[in-house]
DNA sequence: TACATTCGTCTCTTGTAAGAGACAATTGCT
DNA sequence: AGCAATTGTCTCTTACAAGAGACGAATGTA
C-alpha cells in the first residue's frame, strides 16, 4: 500500500470484529485479512509488504501465503515475489454466480440496461453491512462514469444505500453506519435523521434519486430488487450526468423500476 | 454428497498433500477442504452433512463455517441450514479476472469463437496439476455438448491435456498423472508411453485432436496459448460431433490456432 | 405417544500452530 | 567497495485452537 494505512484502519467487512490488542492471531483470521488486503490493493504485492500492511509477523505471513499458493487461492505473480488472487478463487466465484439466480440474471439486466440507455448501470448489494457494487456496465459516454466491481462505498453516499436499508428498523441502521460514513467526499455532513427519513421515503416511493453526493457531476438513480415481499436483496442503479433533464430522468427511473421489478420475481 | 465418498477420495488439487492419519488438523486446511468440497458438490449443503463428507468433527465444522459466513466467504442458503459459496468469493474471483489479461481476453475469444462456429468452445488451464475448464461457451447445436466451468478432468482424457503438458519432462508428467487418470470413462486404458508420445507430437504440430475419448460422440480440437516462448499457459478448444468432416475439422483447427496465437502475444 | 436422528451450542484438554528472533543470501544505494 | 534494508528459511516456545463429548431442542417416523 502506498500510504501508511494498516489493515486495522481499513474496512474489512466484519473480519476483525474486535481485537483487544491480542497477542496471538488465529491463522484463519490472518488469511481472511490477507484476502481482504489484496482486494483493497487490487494488485499483486510482495510478501514482506503484505506482512507490514497487515501488522502480521513475517514468518507467519510467509507460511500462510505458501499454503494459500499451494492451494491455488493465491498465485505468485510476475517477477515471482508478489502474490495476488489465484485461479481457484475465480472458479469458486463463478460457482457462486452459477448458483445464484439473482446475480446471474441481474448481471444480464444491467448489461442490457446500459446498452439500451447508454448510461453506466450497476447491480448493488449489501455485503457484510457495506454497500457493494457487484456488477457494473460502463455505458458509452465520452467521459465514462465508471466504478469497479467490488468497490465498497458508505451507504449514505448512494441512492442504492437508501433502498437497501428499507425495511430495517432504526437501531439496525444505526449499527451499520459509522460517523465517517456520514461525511461526504467533499466534506459535507449528512444528518443521520435526514438519512433515515430518506430511507423511509425511498421505501414508499419504490425508487431513489440522489444528486451530487459522491461527486458533484453525477446523479444516481436506483430501484430495489426484492427477494421476498418487503425484503430488498439488491438494487439496480444508473449513474447519469447531474444535468440530465427532469424528463429523461423520469423515463430512466421508469425503465429502471420495470427492470428491477422483473428481477424481483424469484 | 449422495454417495458415500469422503473428501479423502476426492481430487482436492494439492490441498491434502499427505496426511499420515493425523490426529489433529489445521483450521486453514479444514477450510480449504470445505471450499473444495462445496466446489465438488456444486450446491448448498447442510453443515452436518459437510462435516460428515469431510471426516471432520462436527464442533470444528460449525465453528469454521460460522467464521467463514461472518467473513462473507460462505453464505447460509435458502432454508437457513445449508451453506454455499458467498459473495466475497465472487468479488475476489472478479478481481482475479480483472488482474489477469489472459483470462479476460481468453473468455472473449472463446465467446466469439463459439458464436462464429456455432460449436462449444472452451478455455482450459492447468490448475494445481489438473486440467480445468476455466471458461466455456455452449455453442448452438440442438444437442449441446457442454461442460461446466471449473470442471476438472484427468489430463489424458483430453486434447488440451496433451498441449498443456508440452515442454515438461517425462518425470514431471509422470508425477502429474495417476493410474486412474489413464483409464477412460468407458474402461479403456491409455498407455502412459502413448500419452507421452502424443504430448511430444502435439508440441511440434502446435495443435491436438482427439476423438471419442471422454465420450463416444465428440471430437476435441485444441490449440495452445503461450505465455512465453515454449510455455503453454492455456489452451483454447472446440468440442464438435465426432462425425465432423475432415474438411471442416481442418478449417476449425486453423481458426482455433489463429485465435489461440492471438491470445499468446501477451 | 414414544423412539431415533439430526441440529446447534457449550465446556474442557492437549497437541500444535503462531510468533519471536536469528540467519545467510539478495538487493539497493552511495 | 561498503552499509542498510529486504528476502526467504529455520528453530524453539507457549498461548490457544482443534477436537471429544455431552447437552437440550428440534426434527422425523413408527
Amino acid at each position: 500500500m502506498q500510504d501508511g494505512k494498516t489493515l486495522a484502519e481499513w474496512p474489512t467487512g466484519g473480519v476483525d470484529e474486535e481485537r483487544p490488542a491480542k497477542s496471538r492471531e488465529k491463522g484463519l483470521n490472518r488469511v481472511l485479512h490477507i484476502l481482504e488486503f489484496l482486494h483493497a490493493t487490487q494488485r499483486a504485492i510482495g510478501i514482506g509488504e503484505l506482512a507490514k500492511g497487515l501488522n502480521a509477523p513475517r514468518s507467519t505471513t510467509y507460511t500462510l501465503v505458501r499454503e494459500l499458493v499451494d492451494a491455488g487461492l493465491l498465485e505468485m505473480a510476475g517477477d515471482g515475489n508478489r502474490v495476488y488472487f489465484g485461479k481457484k478463487l475465480y472458479l469458486y466465484g463463478m460457482a457462486y454466480m452459477r448458483g445464484n439466480d439473482l446475480l446471474r440474471r441481474g448481471r444480464q439486466e444491467v448489461d442490457t440496461l446500459s446498452r439500451e440507455t447508454g448510461e453506466t448501470s450497476e447491480l448493488c448489494m449489501l455485503q457484510s453491512g457495506r454497500y457493494t457494487i457487484v456488477h457494473s456496465s460502463p455505458g458509452m459516454r465520452p467521459f465514462r462514469i465508471s466504478s469497479a466491481t467490488g468497490l465498497q462505498i458508505p451507504l449514505p453516499w448512494t441512492a442504492s444505500g437508501r433502498l437497501l436499508l428499507a425495511g430495517l428498523d432504526r437501531s439496525r441502521i444505526e449499527a451499520m453506519i459509522s460517523e465517517d460514513d456520514l461525511v461526504l467526499p467533499d466534506g459535507r455532513k449528512i444528518e443521520l435523521d435526514d438519512f433515515i427519513d430518506d430511507i423511509a421515503k425511498a421505501r414508499v416511493t419504490g425508487y431513489c434519486v440522489t444528486s451530487g453526493l459522491v461527486d458533484a457531476y453525477t446523479k444516481c438513480l436506483a430501484a430495489p430488487v426484492f427477494s421476498a415481499p418487503g425484503k430488498v436483496e439488491a438494487t439496480m442503479c444508473l449513474v447519469v450526468p447531474i444535468d440530465t433533464s427532469e424528463a429523461r430522468t423520469g423515463e430512466l427511473v421508469a425503465l429502471l423500476r420495470e427492470r428491477a421489478a422483473r428481477l424481483s420475481i424469484s
